[in-house]
DNA sequence: TGACGAAGTTTCGTGTGCGGAATATCCGCG
DNA sequence: CGCGGATATTCCGCACACGAAACTTCGTCA
């Protein structure tokens, strides 16, 4: 398959063919994911929020008030998306931008009492529908899932790191 | 932690505090994704596209000309949002919308000369860094996570058959 | 034939999501 | 002090992403 030109670094791909299952693990989690994240939208929206705003609520309940850059961090958001979500959750009157006394470029987060208030009402964090899956698996599968995601992560910032 | 209003329905958490796991699982799972989404948008980017543009021809080119129903589907997406690629595609010369003979409600979208040759260029659907990273696990491995991934789509499908 | 509900697509409004440029501030170094 | 590089945030333009509404066409049933 592929193609001729195979001068590339093949330390793997020892039998070829092998991507089926690679692409139907991927399909699957595509579909995992996107599922989740409709679900979470839908829950959130009964609440007046949307997807990205539960999480950002559930985050600053549970860390307090972040800098924009340590929100978007947590969220595997950029600064930018960040940005535009502070914004409408500043003007629904969900949370406020306080300026860094020490660090005046640092904008800090912060969830106003309405904030806080919903944030209490909202019970899961976010991906409901994903965590009441990953509920359902027996102790061993969890540990299981646990140890290949770990490679998984090991592997993506190793192949991160070498490209740049 | 939490609070100390537990009223709500608790058919699970048998155990408290065995959400971490669960959250831990999420929150990588999350990382896993968005990181492979920015590679691929990147890799996306050196031959003039977008990530979901790659991704609709490669599928394009593994099962020729589609509705933008079928299309929509098999990329997980809606049939608005589906629209619009379809769309900023044909402005490029990518796909062409062919209007149904024996039904005129459906579009068919099809790749163009352009489309197919430049479909040809790309080795990878999508997910590339996610596909790289599955490769490096052993056989083991991916046996385990097929196997935990088939049983989450399984509680998945059930719990959205529930809810609906 | 004509009404009518269902199916396929598009349109509209809003909210992400991202990279790159612009801006403001911080810090170390001379 | 003043300069330049680094850091934090915002701004801009574009491409999704989704639900609801509008529009066209289809199938059916009276």
């Amino acid at each position: 398959m592929r193609s001729a030109t195979e001068r590339e670094t093949e330390e793997r791909d020892a039998t070829p063919r092998e991507g089926a299952d690679v692409d139907r693990i991927l399909e699957t989690l595509v579909y995992l994911y996107t599922e989740s994240r409709r679900v979470t939208k839908e829950v959130a929206r009964q609440h007046g929020l949307t997807g990205p705003q539960v999480t950002a609520i559930k985050v600053l309940e549970n860390f307090g008030a972040l800098s924009l850059t340590d929100l978007s961090a947590r969220m595997s958001s950029t600064n930018s998306t960040m940005t535009g979500i502070a914004d409408r959750m500043e003007r629904d009157g969900l949370v406020e931008r306080i300026r860094s006394e020490t660090d005046r470029r640092v904008v800090q987060i912060a969830l106003t009492e309405k904030g806080r208030a919903l944030a209490a009402q909202i019970p899961v964090a976010s991906m409901a529908l994903f965590a009441d899956a990953l509920r359902s698996l027996d102790e061993r599968d969890r540990r299981d899932l646990t140890r290949i995601l770990r490679k998984l992560t090991d592997e993506v910032t190793e192949l991160l790191r070498k490209n740049e």
